[in-house]
DNA sequence: GTTTATTCGATTGTCCGACAATATTATCGG
DNA sequence: CCGATAATATTGTCGGACAATCGAATAAAC
């Protein structure tokens, strides 16, 4: 199955560890270990060594000294912390992009008329990926890549549960009506009143995500200092 | 030189480049080699290369596919994009810290008091060591390890220019100005005046390194995508 | 029988050397 | 001087090797 290498090796590892844990088949707070995948995958220690490191940095591994790396999975005071950083940054990309999305709204509406579509017809998976995209659509039209960048590491971390969530039909309602609240806000060039919906949208997830049984969750951590750099 | 080593071998290498950006013997933008440290270090290649990838990751080099990493520092967009994040995060910090600091404020305010202290006697060094320590306060007892870690990057971020800003008593002057004003508004658990005025203090810290001349800054980058995970 | 020590195997951290792929620089011809 | 080509330098990947460390199985002590 393999053909052309237009990738280059670390890239097609990351890729396969992607699609691994996305699928489910990598277990949250699995360990892997290197020599597993330098059999499995056909490539040396050091493109699977970095792989790790590259997927440990956008947050969806998590590595310990001598341990070796882990499917990443939060404990539940890291999810809370987790989400009120995005509240802040998705709160910040409302702001940003409010502008241009305003002046030119044709695609938000046009998206949240899909949602509602979806909505109507019960389609969660398309519900949620087109809630990915208007996510999405807000920090891309922000036009800062340090801050689209930073939020993508967030949804990273919390992949381990992508397809573990099932919201039912009333949850994605409540979802739904939180978003409408912020296009509505966009069309009529409330900041403030677009900032708080969408404070209240993440607000939503969180609890959504916190309601799962305890089992999904990470015992708490214990402290990792590492910071390099003192006074 | 070189003694017991406690520490791992990529942490000392990563130390020693960490000290060389931060003293300026490294200058920004330049392009740092794997044989250079390998040679002058005494280290594998391997070692060069982790440490390398670990900077990069923390914000202070950058890397680039085939040609290598360089001491990181960002275009004049690049630092707006930043100073944007960081307002919005550290703002997040006065909300998440102000409960702990109002119900104990000695710290806070004896943190004041010297740096009014370091502004009276024009110490620009015990100054902006103190600074440090206050936005540190703030982050610590904001109790969010992710918040506090991602603020910690953006600081490494532009570490580069670290010793080459030089503030003159006039703006150290407005900048404690604003730190006075968030500790006043601590004091009185005013949480919407702290949240302005930390920005305002941000907005300020923006403002001071956009006075730069031009040739602190590097040019305008092309886009780097890079998003492993798409819909 | 439970707890503590020891030993042993597995895994990571580091080193070395090699070669291919790619980028940078030097050379040459116009 | 400029552009195309060749030579060189640098990174990307490979394979193997050994030391350091961790985890678990085993043995010893109470």
């Amino acid at each position: 199955m393999e053909d052309t290498d237009s990738r280059s090796t670390v890239e097609t590892v990351a890729d396969a560890l992607t699609e691994a844990v996305r699928t489910g088949r990598l277990v949250p707070g699995q360990r892997l270990t290197e020599n597993e995948f330098t059999n499995r995958l056909g490539v040396s220690r050091s493109s699977v060594r970095e792989a790790f490191r590259r997927l440990t940095a956008d947050g969806l591994l998590m590595a310990e000294p001598h341990r070796g790396v882990m499917v990443r999975q939060l404990s539940r005071v890291e999810v809370d912390n987790l989400f009120q950083v995005r509240g802040a940054l998705e709160a910040l990309a409302v702001t940003l992009a409010l502008p241009a999305l305003h002046q030119a709204p044709s695609t938000l509406v046009a998206l949240q008329r899909d949602l509602d579509a979806a909505v109507e017809q019960g389609d969660m998976n398309r519900f949620s990926q087109l809630n990915g995209r208007f996510h999405r659509l807000f920090r891309d039209t922000a036009d800062n890549a340090l801050l689209s960048d930073t939020l993508t590491r967030l949804s990273n971390s919390l992949y381990w549960l992508q397809f573990r969530v099932l919201v039912d039909r009333s949850d994605v309602f409540d979802t739904n009506r939180q978003h409408r609240e912020v296009t509505e806000c966009v069309v009529a060039n409330d900041e403030g009143g677009a900032r708080a919906a969408m404070l209240r949208h993440v607000e939503n997830a969180r609890k959504l995500i916190q309601s799962l049984p305890d089992d999904h969750f990470a015992r708490p951590q214990p402290r990792k200092d590492r910071s390099r750099i003192t006074d």
